[in-house]
DNA sequence: TAGTGACTTAAGGTTTTATTAAGAAATATA
DNA sequence: TATATTTCTTAATAAAACCTTAAGTCACTA
């Protein structure tokens, strides 16, 4: 089941959201202010955060900001602020939903179950994707090959990512460009090329035929297990 | 860039978001009632829905609800109700988000961002048509033959596609040569020949007597489950 | 059975990819 | 800021894979 971390400093409203999570199957974790939340939030690991923005001593916006730092768990964020302008700059720091206060435990938990319908489908292999002698850590911007740290650009490692994370699927240099760089392709253009081939030095055992990085003449380059 | 369909039967609204919207550079596309919505979706596959609730012919709800049966494309409900009643089954048919009118645009676009993150990575749907043994995923660019890994040359994997996508349907030399090498006949040429030949030795269980891949004497070839 | 069309083979010719190396751009360091 | 270092891009060439074609053989149909 997925577990929610529930962070308000006032008790009433925390035991109203828990109550009603737990009755649809949920596990809760509560924190009262912000650094309760960061810390309980590195020990459980929660699928998802339930964030006020008023807490006594750190705000909302800070906890926030440093989860995301991290990591991508999914925040939804209380408030009784009524100013656009906030909840702009909640939705800006990385947080998935907005809720004002007063709200309806009811939608609170559709919103809840929408959010986690759309992540934790995705979730389950996040933390390192492992192929053979080849680890990847994403979050950690970490790649391990028999068991020791190899040091990739960052061009090298979106690409890696990208491909492992669809083993087996054929992608083109275009879709490489715009998934690692960041912009469209414009023009017949070897970049990814070079960078495959410092890839291949890297993390292959022979990079002259490679086992897991290969080539798909005519349109580009697949990742295989 | 991702493409957003937006769902309003007002033209200064639809007028408004796209606005917004391609100044973050999005790809857009309108649409001005619930027909021409489910039309449009079908025909451009955009990655995002921006939905009105009250739509002239076809409700907003009815339009979410369907393209929630065949896909998971996430959707963005707008509504002038205020009823909270209407809020939850909006999300419980299978929105995504919610956002009340009148609503400021800005907002609108920081959310249609905050989804568009989490959905597009793992967006790559993948519809792989199987006959028999063979299996061919279009947009992975894979073909395998009893669940194993066979490897097409382009042209090979472009005739493929065009036969197996109209099983039973005859196709001249000429149309396959339109269709895999993207050029008009001129002449007798039996370069397509060849590559049936190659491509029946690479998926066909018994390359001398093929079961899918027929030869219509004195017409082309066809494609047979 | 003749005639036409399809299949096969193999060898050029063409296109695509790998690799190298050098200059440009970005980043770090003093 | 200037300098050093790393990373990215690009062009050129070599190597590999692919496409086309021709010619001989085989198969279908009238």
């Amino acid at each position: 089941m997925p577990k929610i971390l529930v962070v308000d400093d006032e008790k009433e409203i925390r035991q109203v959201i828990v109550k009603y999570l737990q009755s649809e199957g949920y596990l809760t974790i509560e924190a009262e202010n912000g650094v309760d939340a960061v810390m309980k939030y590195h020990d459980e690991h929660p699928d998802l955060l339930i964030l006020d923005l008023n807490l006594p001593d750190i705000s909302g916006e800070k906890v926030c900001e440093s989860i995301r730092q991290s990591n991508d768990t999914p925040i939804i964020m209380l408030t009784a602020k009524v100013q656009e302008d906030d909840r702009i700059n909640g939705l800006a720091l990385g947080a998935d939903d907005y809720v004002l206060k007063p709200f309806s435990p009811k939608e609170l938990v559709m919103r809840v179950k929408a959010i986690l319908r759309r992540t934790l489908v995705s979730k389950q292999q996040q933390d390192t994707i492992e192929f053979g002698k080849i680890e990847i850590d994403e979050q950690a911007y970490v790649v391990k090959k028999d068991g020791k740290e190899v040091f990739l650009t960052p061009i090298e490692f979106k690409i890696l990512v990208a491909l492992s994370k669809n083993p087996g699927r054929t992608f083109s240099r275009e879709q490489l460009i715009t998934f690692a760089l960041g912009y469209e392709y414009d023009g017949l253009n070897r970049t990814i090329d070079s960078h495959i081939k410092n890839l291949r030095q890297k993390i292959e055992s022979d990079p002259g035929s490679p086992k897991h990085i290969r080539t798909i003449f005519g349109v580009g380059y697949k990742f295989k297990e």
